[in-house]
DNA sequence: TCTGGGGTCCTAGGACCC
DNA sequence: TCTGGGGTCCTAGGACCC
């Protein structure tokens, strides 16, 4: 059996345990750049508010029922998810955490006639005391499975949290209630293809026979097929190294100067690359691209993109950054206003890294230290103390908007609360 | 005025090899 | 008149996830 502990409207929880008196008020947790919506309370969602609507259309809705906004802040809900983790970790033998509100756990190691559903309640009542955090448990033989029990924990307290998935007449019963674009693996497109070929709940799609779903669909579709049948086989290994690290940011104004476009590309190479030192690894290519905004019919359309090779894979923010200015050299274009901008790293290798007879560089070792050194300086003194000038000074004029930050309460000396008694 | 960010896996088709 | 067979690697794009 397996069990997956999905925290509940998990950013939106995080903000409340910070500021005592917002249960049962609407909350909402904005994107960067204090976008759209990625996060929402049911209250929030009872106002007619949806995952993914831009703010600014509804500030109306919002002003009129005080709904709770803020901005997102990662470091402090990446802070909590390692402390909620950690309280599973020591509760089962084997975990995969699947992201920063999910976590699988490996149940089959319980004796056959353990209370696991018992047991999965006593962890999630552990975790809502220890941390304030409200999770939803499902529990069954397959994962896709699981996630269903615990969209039906979450959403029915009848379950106390806890929906276990484990016996066949369960199955079928969770099947025919479930909605089909709700089943973890089917998306937009997979839906739209399922109601076409006639199908409209998850056990419709699961009594079909095997040779018809081969026929119609390749091999994630027949996964969760299998899957929804009892036959477990979608892996979730536990992701330590990416293999690929990404930082792009839409600007809170447009920037046109190739000095700015420089200053916001060499800050995301800066985060990229800490990334990735971080994680032990080399990178053996960059790509940098710029683009306009999107949404502005008014001015002049712009997406750009290009790629570098490293001679040999690299982890220098120095070499990092020279490699992406050049690109900026190479895809800037006057007169045009940028909104956004990114930098993600490729073909990241560990361990063994591919030397070249033409290396150019002779003291790859120093280099590294010497942006090893970096990160220690930042990590100490407070992120970019240090940095590269061509990253500019502190006015940084592509800046992105984050109006309702809540402070770093876990990892930030300054932040911590004052409680007064 | 204002519309996010960061990932993974799979497949088909092109280019190339002998 | 007739024009093979069997591979690998790479890339872009699609689909999905949170």
């Amino acid at each position: 059996m397996w069990a997956v502990i999905d925290a509940n409207s998990y950013f939106c929880s995080v903000e409340k345990v910070f500021h005592p008196g917002l249960g049962g008020k609407p909350v909402v947790v904005l994107s960067s750049n204090d976008g759209i919506i990625v996060a929402l309370t049911p209250e929030a969602k009872a106002l007619g508010l949806h995952r993914g609507d831009p703010i600014f259309k509804f500030r109306s809705i919002v002003e009129r029922n005080h709904v709770n906004v803020f901005s997102t802040n990662m470091m402090l809900y990446a802070a909590m998810s390692k402390r909620v983790q950690n309280i599973i970790r020591k509760s089962v033998d084997y975990c995969e955490s699947y992201s920063i509100d999910e976590i699988f756990a490996d149940l089959s190691g319980f004796d056959r006639n353990f209370d696991i559903e018992d047991y999965m309640r006593g962890v999630a009542r552990k975790i809502k005391l220890w941390t304030d955090i409200p999770v939803s448990v499902g529990v069954a033989p397959t994962k896709t499975l699981a996630k269903m029990g615990s969209k039906f924990a979450k959403n029915y307290p009848g379950y106390r949290s806890v929906c276990m998935i484990d016996s066949e007449a369960k199955r079928r019963k969770a099947l025919e209630l479930f909605e089909l674009d709700d089943v973890w693996g089917i998306g937009r497109r997979t839906y739209e293809k399922l109601l076409s070929l006639g199908v409209r709940t998850p056990l419709e799609f699961a009594d079909k026979p095997g040779d018809w779903v081969h026929r119609h669909f390749t091999k994630p579709g027949v996964q969760t097929w299998k899957e929804l049948n009892g036959c477990p086989c979608v892996d979730t290994p536990e992701v330590l190294k990416r293999q690929s690290i990404t930082t792009s940011r839409s600007f809170g104004e447009m920037i046109s100067t190739i000095e700015q476009v420089k200053a916001s590309v060499a800050s995301f190479v800066a985060s990229c690359a800490n990334k990735l030192r971080g994680q032990g690894s080399k990178a053996g290519a960059v790509s940098v691209f710029l683009c306009s905004n999107f949404f502005r019919e008014d001015l002049p359309q712009y997406f750009n993109m290009a790629s570098y090779s490293f001679p040999v894979a690299t982890a220098d923010t120095i070499e990092i950054t020279r490699a992406a200015m050049a690109i900026v050299d190479e895809i800037y274009r006057p007169g045009i206003k940028y909104k956004k901008s990114g930098v993600i790293l490729g073909d990241i290798v560990n361990g063994g890294v591919q030397q070249n007879l033409f290396d150019p560089i002779d003291n790859r070792e120093e280099r590294l230290e010497l942006s090893r050194a970096l990160d220690c300086l930042n990590q100490k003194y407070g992120l970019k103390t240090v940095r590269l000038a061509v990253e500019g000074g502190n006015s940084e004029e592509w800046k992105v908007k984050s109006e309702h930050r809540s402070p770093n309460f876990l990892t930030d000396i300054n932040d911590l609360l004052t409680v007064r008694i």
